[in-house]
DNA sequence: TGTCCGATTGGT
DNA sequence: CCAATCGGACAG
């Protein structure tokens, strides 16, 4: 096997639209102690910064929890919600420009049957169900609290590039979960390979079509 | 210290 | 549609 090929400091330090884009198709890894798992990149969202209302750093908002959207592009932001998940995030943008790209789905690539286990699913549960979804995606990586502000250019926990997915296959849409932003709620700062069976539920995965023809 | 609420998920 | 579940943000 030869070196996986990585990303630059400067390629996440660009606006936060423009690299969530370019991770669609790319690859998050984490190696731990109970193996390796991987993914593809099938589903982000843009949160971009002061002025944008769904994002932790909206009105400049600093705080111990979201410090490393302040930081240098590159680095994970990883935080506990509703008391149950952890989500995690990569910094986009210059140091102090609170940017970041939220990973919502990735399409299994490796540790399958370290996926389920960390999930509590069976043997039989389909690949397409492991990373489906920020928290699972988060569970199924074996990713917490502790991965928050580490390097994604290198390490156990980064992030790899993977496969190039044609414009044509990139579906824009709102945001989830973001009601309470207001106007900002609607806007197509969702992206996910619209071919992918990986995308979360609300994505429309599930059921009938996403919405790519 | 007290209260409110969430960048979710899974089941009804 | 709704409950679960608790750390974070903020008012007092």
């Amino acid at each position: 096997m030869t070196t996986p090929a990585t990303y630059t400091r400067r390629f996440f330090a660009r606006d936060s639209l423009t690299v969530a884009r370019a991770l669609v198709g790319g690859v998050l890894v984490h190696e731990t102690r109970a193996g390796v798992s991987a993914g593809l990149i099938v589903e982000v969202e843009a949160y971009r910064g002061p002025s944008d209302r769904a994002a932790h750093s909206y009105g400049g908002r600093r705080t111990a929890r979201n410090e490393v959207m302040y930081g240098a592009a590159g680095h994970s932001y990883v935080y506990f919600i509703y008391g149950i998940h952890y989500c995690i995030n990569v910094v986009t943008g210059a140091v102090d420009v609170p940017e970041a790209v939220l990973i919502r789905a990735l399409e299994p690539v490796d540790g399958l049957a370290l996926m389920r286990r960390r999930r509590g699913l069976g043997k039989e549960a389909p690949a397409h169900l492991l990373c489906r979804g920020p928290g699972n995606v988060c569970r199924a990586m074996g990713i917490q609290g502790r991965d928050n502000g580490a390097d994604l250019l290198c390490g156990a926990l980064r992030i790899e590039r993977g496969r190039r997915v044609p414009e044509a296959r990139i579906v824009r849409a709102a945001r989830i979960g973001v009601d309470y932003a207001g106007d900002h709620a609607a806007l197509p700062w969702r992206l996910y390979d619209g071919a992918s069976r990986s995308v979360s539920r609300a994505a429309g995965a599930g059921g009938r079509g996403s919405g790519l023809g």
